[in-house]
DNA sequence: TAAATAGTGTCTTTAAGACACTATGGA
DNA sequence: TCCATAGTGTCTTAAAGACACTATTTA
């Protein structure tokens, strides 16, 4: 038997999270993959970790939702932010929870190594390693999951990774991206023939002193995201 | 300067649609993609042809809302349902539409030739080949592309043309399905080896007798669609 | 036996991976 | 001069495409 038909719109709130992600050494100096949380006030969950978000205001859009609020929490300003999925499922929130049914559609943000440093960070703010993220509020674990292997997949085909790195940027740099997002070794060899081979870097004269050894040259790329690409402009 | 935060959610609505594609012949025999449209009675774009969809209930997930709605306009039961994106641009309805503010989130749902057949199909409800739509209402001739867009990639990497088939197919029928959504041929040598070291078919004894030439073999697969693979379960 | 499509074999091209090797700046 | 990493060359393997060829059923 078909549940019956719905003949005007039910009470609901929309709201947008953001699983905003950055590449950033641990204190030994290895790459890592981080994330910013907010620590909820209120109930539900109070105390916990969750995603930063907020509602969707009367005459904005979802995209322009997403990015505000995320600066609300973060102070971030991401150059990449694609819509990753909407959750809607009934008991998404614990019952007796005063905001009603909410559906949350989430984006997925990623920034720069440096930028993230600027990020306002506090007893409410915190960035975590994706390896090792708490219990978080709500479904937002799942949320997470799902994000990173979006993540794993796009990076395969997509031209994402530029947005981890700054304007310039080593072979070395990029590899590290691929490597800490894949979670493999790649060789150096065959990784720098690959990129190459795809025509999305183009090398500068400037190279990267200061190492001890040899200094790499740096590389950039004019390729912006085209967002019909990836998903239309919402 | 940033827009003013918003500390409580707004009135808003939210609605799911779908985009139904199906793999039928034309006239000639020569096979297509097709998709169901409703005709809207009401304004706005009364008499616009639209995405079959409706309001989500009160106590009901996203995609069982996105199959009800798509089955009472339809009668259609399709086993591919999987969200494509959530569109929710504040200047989706004309100015002056009773309905407020919509937030769509948007189905992508395959069905068999066979049971598009069977589909209810009147005044208000028809088929249409997708290199031959017209102008429909709202964005949803945008909503029509992207999701073209997103099937075109994905019949690339997942394995989602067999819910364009029945339980037994030839090779010819599954390189059909590919040659119509990707729109250019297939050498049927090199198809058939790639997609039987995929591993994703099982060969029949049966054989699909009837044309005037020597008869296929039938393939079946038990590939059943992971959800996890495509989208979490919301 | 002719028409038509099913199905096989094989060569070429291209991309990916393994890995040895050379190059060069800094301590 | 040695160390560490940058960067190159080359061989192997696997996949994709082109295309000739054989097989089998019905009209």
């Amino acid at each position: 038997m078909s549940p019956k038909s719905v003949h005007a719109p039910a009470a609901m709130s929309v709201a947008v999270s953001a699983v905003i992600f950055a590449m950033r050494p641990d204190e030994g100096g290895r790459m890592h993959l981080w994330l910013p949380l907010v620590r909820r006030t209120r109930e539900p969950f109070g105390g916990r970790w969750a995603l930063p978000g907020g509602w969707v205001g009367a005459d904005e859009s979802l995209s322009d939702a997403a990015g505000r609020t995320l600066h609300e929490t973060t102070a971030l300003r991401p150059r990449y932010l694609e819509q990753l999925y909407t959750f809607g499922r009934p008991d998404r929130s614990p019952p007796g929870c005063d905001d009603g049914r909410v559906v949350s559609v989430v984006y997925t943000a990623l920034v720069r190594g440096d930028e993230a440093e600027q990020a306002e960070e506090g007893e409410n703010v915190r960035w975590f390693r994706t390896d090792a993220l708490p219990d978080l509020a709500f479904d937002h674990s799942e949320i997470v999951e799902y994000a990173l292997w979006r993540l794993r997949n796009k990076i395969e085909y997509a031209h994402v990774a530029f947005f981890f790195l700054g304007e310039r940027f080593s072979l070395r740099q990029l590899r590290e991206v691929y490597e800490v997002i894949l979670e493999r070794t790649l060789d150096p060899a065959n990784f720098r023939r690959r990129v190459e081979a795809t025509g999305t870097i183009v090398p500068t004269t400037e190279r990267l002193t200061g190492g001890r050894h040899r200094p790499p040259r740096l590389y950039r790329t004019e390729f912006t995201l085209d967002l019909r690409a990836t998903g239309p402009s919402a």
